[in-house]
DNA sequence: ATTCATTATTGAGTTTGCTCAGTTTTAGGA
DNA sequence: TCCTAAAACTGAGCAAACTCAATAATGAAT
């Protein structure tokens, strides 16, 4: 055996099972019961590693949290560009991109709002972070691709049209305001906001 | 003396003289030092009341910060109306709105965007979040009041637009990637998007 | 003035995210 | 195989927001 010419010694095997395990229980956990109601302790022991290697994986709690909700986010970022390709209306084409994104903060609504609010408020130096801002990079540029399909929006005004639409988005799936709202119902007030921005062009 | 009519006795009296230390503390020190430098004990100390007693008067560290951020926030919002009504342009209006706001959650970075943080996602049930929420509700209000302006504008299509613009408002503010920009240059941006929203109207 | 129910205050204690000094494991050279 | 430096791991301990059982102050009734 050991064919592999890669250089993985038992140590790089070690980490790599560590940081899947530690993946997995805060996976489950914070899906389970909601992240604040899940301690650091627990995951560790969920992993079988203790308190203090977690963050050596992870810097903080907030940055666990990202690195599990990344994997979500990046998955109804990729199914709502799919959908837009196939719609002409450029409205309806935008809100094809919202609404998985909606969705999929509100499955478990209070880790959507913490993700959201860490991806604004946290450290960008940490790596699930800087991940978790290249998607949102990416869901602008997915909202740029529709607004370019009109020739006459500039890609100046395009641009700055897809920061405010991420800017409605974000607040509308955050706000406490909202809280009792359906999806759907979130859906619609983002709707009435970008059809009110995009009226008239 | 005591010709007082109300019914204000010894206990009421030291409550309110217990409020104000707390208030004042807490203002002197957030602003000195910033709310993430503060410990909710340096303020109880400085108030000269016990640590637990601090938590009668403001549920929380947060709503501490609130009520004292409140004042600065609803000063902003006066100046930024009183500038508003004597400019005709609707875009020179609307910033004259943004301007104080801006500037007035970026006097200590740290406060401003903890501030407005916790109005999104804190409990809004606490009375100077409710404050604060109102004071929203008013900038968004004096939003609408310039959009009407024109009479092409519909209600509704003023009401969304000025959600909107808050919203691009609030992340400017917050984001961490315009962390090192300038008052100027995040105004500007914000100014960017709004003037977008509004081409064509 | 005395009693006493109500309200306000207190600070020691709890919880929990996170750190760090000490220990164990690994890889590779002699 | 043994030695050693570097890397990884550990859990006791720290800090700080917040709680709560015990205590004190208040004011109305007698």
């Amino acid at each position: 055996m050991q064919h592999d010419a890669a250089p993985i010694g038992r140590r790089e095997r070690n980490k790599q099972q560590k940081l899947e395990r530690i993946t997995a229980a805060a996976t489950e956990l914070f899906s389970e019961h909601g992240v604040d109601e899940v301690t650091t302790q627990q995951i560790a022991d969920r992993a079988d590693v203790g308190a203090g290697t977690l963050f050596l994986y992870a810097k903080s709690k907030a940055e666990l949290l990202l690195l599990v909700h990344n994997v979500k986010f990046a998955d109804a970022i990729e199914r709502g560009e799919a959908a837009a390709s196939g719609i002409t209306d450029r409205l309806d084409a935008l809100m094809a991109i919202v609404s998985p994104i909606v969705e999929c903060n509100r499955v478990q609504i209070e880790n959507g709002r913490t993700y959201l609010r860490e991806l604004v408020f946290g450290d960008p130096e940490e790596p699930h972070h800087r991940e978790g801002l290249a998607l949102s990079a990416r869901v602008e540029a997915a909202f740029v691709d529709v607004l370019q399909r009109d020739e006459r929006i500039s890609a100046a005004d395009a641009a700055a049209l897809a920061r405010a639409i991420s800017a409605v988005m974000f607040i509308s799936i955050t706000a406490t305001l909202y809280r009792g709202l359906t999806d759907e119902e979130v859906v619609g007030v983002i709707r009435e906001q970008v059809g009110v921005m995009l009226a008239h062009r």
